[in-house]
DNA sequence: GTCCATAGAATTGAATACATAATTATGAAT
DNA sequence: ATTCATAATTATGTATTCAATTCTATGGAC
């Protein structure tokens, strides 16, 4: 089945489904990634699903073994903590980066940001919240603009995605949370360096608390 | 030519071969991978070159153009500044933590290696410094025990190396370097870790400045 | 009934073959 | 002579085929 005229090569796009399989827990932790039935499901041959499992082995969601195949990678206790702390000290960096860096129009879609999540969390809308706190944290990462930082950092957020994001349901820690991007926002604000590293620190430790 | 019970794939050992010629600026930063002509060089078919084209492009040492093939990455001023932002940021951490964690044996082998350090400068022997320092960070980043950071940090470092390493060569450069590890390590026999992180992240600072 | 050995099936790893897009070269027209 | 169009060549992307190893299942021995 020749797919004509992509505008991205075709292990990217599979690589991407996978990604989401994967991230939806379709394909759960610890399970062998089966390419023959995967390439004959998306139709398409086993080269550029092989070519796709490279990909998503260099991001650490997947774990290859020689002569064995692949498995969906499984993170335990220690990986998360030894993950968040390399998060928290970049993504801390980036916040403070950001508080002198940031132009006006940043600060402003910042703080909209910070509204639509205060009222995805008054409405309980969980999913809204989530992804408008992704949004949120990806944003002031952008405004550090360090293209290096930036893409370590999707790395690590793409492994902790491995873990179900069962976190913010937990009894007051959605409050938590918001209080703690209300602490982050206001070093920002204040255009604050040393504040916003050390809002930003102490709320992806927590982060790691509610991570299980 | 089929190659029989290999304890690594060959893709992962062309990669290795890749990784050297660029290193060794065989293959340039801006050089068009010809995987053809190197896939017959090397006696083997396209599929393992391409497997391997695809990790270094993962590790950000190849960059790839849809339908128009691999090139090496090409780092500029810019790219430089922001690496060792990272860099600094994490081996920082690595050197911090160190500073608590390490066993006896650790510090002793530290030791050793900067005693080597100082005899390498003396004798004027560029490689073997070069080379000890190298493995001086490693063994800091080993004591730190966080597989995640270290992966981040090598990483980081291959990208480092597609760079002409000819800093070292500069006039007190050398004896700067030298006396930089001597307060990281000073630190880390004091267990200091607040100084060890210190220490580490004015060296590498240092290190941008040298690096052009 | 359990354990080990061997044969078969299934799966990974690599090579070859083919299709499609991009680049280069050739040639005609202005 | 220069420019544009078209043909030939080259290279990338994908499919198919082949080889070799690992897994599984069957059968025999204890």
């Amino acid at each position: 089945m020749s797919k004509l005229l992509s505008s991205q090569p075709l292990y990217e796009e599979v690589a991407d489904q996978l990604r989401s399989r994967i991230f939806a827990h379709h394909l759960a932790p610890g399970a062998w990634i089966d390419e023959q039935s995967l390439a004959k499901e998306f139709g398409i041959s086993r080269t550029p699903m092989r070519e796709a499992i490279k990909v998503l082995a260099a991001e650490g969601l997947i774990t290859m073994k020689l002569r064995r195949g692949a498995y969906v990678t499984e993170v335990n206790r220690g990986d998360l903590e030894q993950i968040f702390t390399v998060l928290s000290l970049l993504e801390g960096e980036a916040a403070k980066e950001a508080a002198t860096k940031a132009k006006e129009s940043d600060l402003n879609a910042l703080d909209d940001l910070h509204l639509r999540l205060e009222k995805a969390a008054a409405d309980r809308n969980l999913d809204l919240f989530f992804d408008t706190n992704v949004r949120f944290h990806e944003r002031i990462i952008a405004i550090a603009a360090n293209p290096w930082m930036t893409s370590v950092i999707a790395d690590l957020r793409k492994v902790l995605k491995l873990q179900r994001k069962d976190s913010l349901s937990r009894t007051g820690r959605l409050q938590q949370s918001l209080s703690e991007h209300r602490e982050i926002l206001k070093a920002l604000l204040k255009r604050d360096p040393v504040a916003a590293e050390q809002a930003m620190r102490t709320h992806l430790a927590h982060g790691l608390e509610a991570a299980k």
